[in-house]
DNA sequence: ACGCGGCCTTGATCCATATCAAAAAATACC
DNA sequence: GGTATTTTTTGATATGGATCAAGGCCGCGT
């Protein structure tokens, strides 16, 4: 299978989660809205990179970095969507961060990948080798500073998930996480609120959810039927919440006194 | 008093740790080995920057950076410690990581704060505003680079600590953050392990350590007592621990089965 | 030296969430 | 389309760490 062949070549790639918009609202550098590091740059820019790029598609469930290998490339996201995370050796998970389309992922702070990144559905993406992400820098300098954006606000989003993960309760979990996916989904800008009765898509199973929550698949389900019961949502099915109260989600999710 | 009004001009400062080492053992670029971004910097690069900054002193307890507020600054540590942490509304407050000296601190990844910072003792340090760190950049593009693997190292440490906030019990975390402040202390390479009955000194209250881990000063107080039952360690005094078996330690705070 | 106040440790109890178990719903497979 | 398989929900029970409550230790000021 050519597939496989190409997949084959995914063995030891990347390191860090440059995902999700650097910043929410527009960009202060261009006035433009954008989703990631592609959509940062101009044409001219993006031209320069795609000479060095190639074109991968990956099958559900590939793991296509993977932790305490040699970091050799990064990766721009074109389709699909992406799940980083790091694992004991026991089997337990800690879900680090999602990425999607127009985000960018790799870049490795050492020599090794600091986690690993698997396929969530159909994955297309493009490659870089390390190398040439240096000559791209020595021809574009500008991108070190849009990277050093995005990167920087990878660590705003890892300082949130700290909160949470070191002091929020499991409702309060919850409804952090469902209000910081309709940022994600550019429903709302981060710090507002969505409107009330907002359809969010979620593409997680149960098990994402718990692993990126710090919590059991029995409790996120426990917490969302709670949340149902109080009316705060709806879950017409387990892919779709719909947000019927907003404002109240987000003074559970910021637990106001 | 003097102090008091300079204090006073700390209301609204910065937002992201960009703390600790950007690579643990020699630095790939210049071969020497760095302590933040300042060791980074050759001379020249060192004197330029200078020109923009002011020397500042802080007392115990003073929050000079406040979550929400304007970033309008950055600093560099040049002695002293700092807790950079989050908080709820009602009081639950989650440590997102340790600054000291030779470290850098702010940059914000918005307009706003994404955390506050606090002095743990007497703390000195370079005050430079968010223009002139601009003004730098353009005058040396290589600082840039630089930033950006402080900053990626950053996420790595970050990345660690939801795993541990997320999955790991009191026991690994302790034991963790045995080893990991070791490293912090260079006392040993990320990812080694520091020689046995090595002399660790804590500059921090059972409280901060509770705050970090995710748990409570009591759950903390219990989990130090065991690992001394167990004969992992030795407490002489409240602030210095003694390593007495760092290869069990590590086996327990990467939880090996 | 003494006493006071702020950490820290230890003990007793409670509770939020994990674990174990099984039914129900969704999805995949013939 | 119906059955097998996986995922999710719900229920019953267990437990790790939180909370509540003393007591001990140490530094500090008088």
């Amino acid at each position: 299978m050519a597939i496989l062949n190409e997949l084959s070549e995914f063995r030891r790639p990347i390191a860090i989660n440059l995902a999700n918009r650097p910043t929410p609202s527009n960009c202060e550098d261009c006035g433009a809205r954008h989703n990631g590091l592609c959509e940062a740059l101009t044409e001219d820019e993006l031209a320069f990179l795609a000479r060095s790029a190639q074109r991968i598609t990956l099958a559900p469930g590939t793991v296509f970095v993977e932790e305490g290998e040699k970091a050799a490339y990064f990766y721009n996201i074109n389709q699909g969507n992406v799940r980083l995370f790091k694992s004991l050796p026991d089997g337990r998970r800690q879900i680090t961060g999602f990425s999607g389309p127009g985000h960018f992922l790799g870049l490795a702070a050492g020599e090794d990948n600091a986690f690993s990144a698997e396929a969530m559905d159909s994955v297309k993406l493009c490659r870089f080798s390390r190398a040439s992400l240096m000559a791209v820098f020595e021809e574009l300098p500008v991108l070190e500073r849009k990277l050093l954006g995005v990167v920087m606000h990878e660590l705003v989003l890892a300082q949130q998930q700290m909160l949470l993960l070191g002091r929020k309760t499991a409702i309060e979990r919850i409804a952090s996480f469902l209000l910081s996916w309709a940022v994600r989904l550019e429903m709302c800008p981060a710090g507002g609120l969505p409107a009330a009765n907002s359809v969010l898509k979620l593409p997680l199973s149960r098990t994402d959810l718990a692993d990126y929550l710090g919590l059991t698949i029995e409790t996120v389900s426990r917490s969302l039927s709670q949340l149902k019961r109080d009316g705060m949502i709806d879950i017409p099915n387990i892919h779709e919440i719909i947000l019927l109260r907003p404002r109240t989600l987000s003074e559970i999710a910021e637990a106001a006194v």
